[in-house]
DNA sequence: AGCCATGCACCG
DNA sequence: CGGTGCATGGCT
């Protein structure tokens, strides 16, 4: 069983908006979390490094995935899942805004991520179960 | 809910 | 001193 989702980026995402960091919101739908490591949201802004790697260069990525919590803790208004420290990579295979990121993980191996241009999004294949949810994120199971 | 933005710290 | 990342708030 492979789990993936596709994430759709924006102009924040790629780091093209002026933003200090490029990085992508996770959306907190169970179907998404679960692909990612757990936090521990009884902690204050748990973070988790994601080592990613490429699919085609098979390059080593360091991804930073982290729970902004600090409204549970009565400190603040952030409540949302990020994904950071993105720009080098998102710099070096040249992301543009509407090109599809895939992360796909099976079982226990390390997480891959791929992009899909653009371009060619329009080729994308659904080869299992696909959940549709909101900001740009799809969610694939397939065997 | 999702995307945009920024003050400050740190580091080359 | 310019770029990057952290943690945070803002805008729609």
């Amino acid at each position: 069983m492979t789990t993936a989702v596709r994430k759709k980026l924006s102009a924040n995402d790629v780091g093209t908006t002026g933003g200090h960091q490029a990085g992508i919101l996770v959306p907190k739908e169970k179907q998404v979390l679960s692909f990612f490591p757990d936090l521990d949201k009884t902690v204050k802004n748990p973070r988790m490094k994601l080592v990613v790697f490429e699919r085609e260069s098979r390059e080593r990525w360091e991804f930073n995935f982290i729970y902004y919590n600090n409204r549970l803790f009565g400190e603040g208004t952030r409540n949302e899942y990020r994904l950071t420290g993105m720009t080098k990579f998102m710099r070096a295979i040249d992301a543009k805004v509407d090109d599809i990121l895939v992360f796909s993980r099976d079982e226990n191996a390390s997480f891959e991520v791929e992009i899909i241009r653009a371009s060619t999004s329009s080729s994308l294949q659904i080869d299992g179960d696909t959940l549709v949810l909101g900001g740009g994120w799809t969610v694939i199971h397939s065997s």
